[in-house]
DNA sequence: GTGAAAGCGCTAACAC
DNA sequence: GTGTTAGCGCTTTCAC
């Protein structure tokens, strides 16, 4: 059991009291901020490890008015290119030498901001986010006060921050062209959310593709979902089982394509000959299908680590970085139809 | 772009002389911890809002000598069951009105250690923790600051903390005897490292069910791997190209299960009638292969909710609390050979 | 009801 | 090189 008396914390003044130096010797010596003589250092170092001495994280914060700490506050944690993304920016954050704290918004608007006051509150140092909503996320809380902050995967609309994104567009239009040249004729897209602007994008590229080859597009396989795996089931669902249904889908994310799988297999469509499937973003059961699911795949891990670079890169001045990746269409089976 | 240039924060005193009032009536206003007439209050909560006042965490951290955050640190958040586990977390946390950040120890105990500093450094109030190693793992730096702490999924050995987990040896057993009553004969089983509980007690329920039914077990067939997919899909492989194969797998959790799989897939064997298999945790795409995969489910959202509600409860005394939840066996089609 | 004042633990400016 | 001092923003006595 733990009991809710806290222990007082051992302090500078503790340490300076056991090493018979003053606390702004201890300072210097523990931070090696200015001159201390080798003998006293080694004294200060080795009290502070006698004790288990912890600077205060708040006392240390307050006085130098910002906290060595960096937050990712993220879409969808229950979404592997997300998960993904943050194990970059964690290593980022770590050969930074900054702590890493991540906030999951849950695609909500209101939470992200509940977690915007947490980072302004907290003074951390800078924040690498996904945002929301492209449109309503607000970030001037961070802005007004100087804050660093990264935008990936989403940029904000009218924030003129650092970002770090795939190109979603070219990702889609390599996908639907993919489709449309094998075989497909009646290809769906199953997007995002209007206020996500990759929703939007990979909803342009599948576009594009079809303007490209002269196809005409059927705005009724046009259909956004919430970015959720039960939206992505209801929507495929609600295709296949219109009047004239698709006889492809393009995906726009993970959890949808899991729930477009689901909804192909309860209506015992086959794949690829029934209805052929692209999904947007990789994933390591894509593989354990059969078919083996054709997907665009994002370098997840290293928008992460580019993103904590740009975060790193301080006192610039300057126009907004945008790091804009490539993405990649792995082509397996779900999407090259045999008839 | 960002400049580097921190603007002050609105502070205390600055909402004081815009309401005309003393930084301390601000307090009490904001807080409700003292008396204030109800006019100057609403004056402060109107000046509050205007410039937009957030109270400075490091400070009242400092003043209050603890920070009013909850951290989760677990394992890896790459594992989804983890995830679900940290979303009833959350909601939980929410509920009590806490602020949560999360941490990824990576099942790496020196990562976990830095975190645990963390925490300490930081003043926080309490931590929900999957420890990365049950023996090895140190929450002494915690429990002397009298931080409260609960145990998720593992439980450490040599600290006495609140804990909730699943009866890892029951679920087991129940996969492993269905194993053997539908046809298998030669079960392996994959587990974690010894250094993890989890690994053991589920291992245990293995043996257990294997002498409840009277089949002696191959020790060959007794495996452990690192808790991850590559080391599920190497120990897989091994395993069924070994002279004696298995005709069963029991894999001791998600990543790898998706191994093993691969393992299965790329050596051409068919499931179940080659080789059965039962998978220890649920995922959104077990109901997406031919055949279904069998799984132990674990309530994992609950153990979440659970967890954040035992930290909650405070100022007790006495020994710790231990929640057990059961694990549900869901069969599906991997499982129940046709011969 | 309200304000003045002290102090949480730390660092940086300033003396020496 | 080293110590003394002031102050970061907040809460909480203690007076009134």
């Amino acid at each position: 059991m733990s009991d809710t008396t806290l222990r007082p914390a051992t302090t500078i003044s503790d340490v300076a009291r056991a090493a018979s130096v003053s606390p702004a010797t201890v300072s210097r010596a523990l931070n090696g901020t200015g001159p201390v003589s080798p003998a006293r250092a080694a004294r200060v170092r080795d009290a502070a490890e006698r004790l288990g001495y912890l600077p205060s994280g708040p006392a240390r914060a307050l006085r130098r008015q910002v906290n060595q700490v960096w937050a990712a506050i993220v879409a969808d944690i229950g979404n592997p290119f997300f998960t993904a993304v943050v194990r970059g920016i964690e290593d980022g954050a770590r050969a930074e030498d900054h702590r890493l704290v991540l906030c999951n918004s849950d695609e909500d608007v209101d939470t992200e901001r509940s977690y915007v006051d947490v980072v302004v509150a907290e003074r951390m140092a800078g924040v690498v986010i996904a945002v929301a909503s492209p449109a309503e996320s607000d970030l001037r809380p961070l802005l007004d006060r100087g804050i660093r902050v990264v935008a990936v995967d989403r940029r904000p609309v009218d924030a003129d921050v650092d970002s770090v994104a795939v190109d979603n567009r070219l990702g889609a239009e390599a996908a639907t062209r993919h489709l449309l040249e094998h075989g497909s004729k009646r290809v769906a897209c199953i997007t995002g959310p209007a206020r996500v602007d990759t929703a939007n994008e990979r909803l342009q590229g599948y576009r594009d593709a079809h303007a490209q080859l002269g196809v005409p597009v059927d705005r009724a396989l046009v259909r956004r979902a919430d970015f959720k795996l039960e939206g992505g089931y209801r929507t495929a669902r609600s295709l296949l089982e219109s009047p004239s249904p698709p006889d492809a889908l393009f995906v726009a994310n993970e959890p949808m394509t899991i729930g477009a799988l689901r909804a192909l297999r309860e209506l015992g469509r086959r794949i690829p000959d029934d209805v052929a499937l692209v999904g947007f973003d990789d994933a390591p059961w894509a593989t354990l299908l059969s078919p083996q699911v054709t997907v665009v795949s994002q370098p997840a891990y290293e928008i992460g680590r580019a993103a904590a670079e740009l975060l790193a890169a301080a006192g610039r001045t300057g126009p907004a970085r945008h790091v804009v990746c490539s993405p990649t269409l792995i082509i397996r089976e779900s999407s090259i139809r045999h008839a």
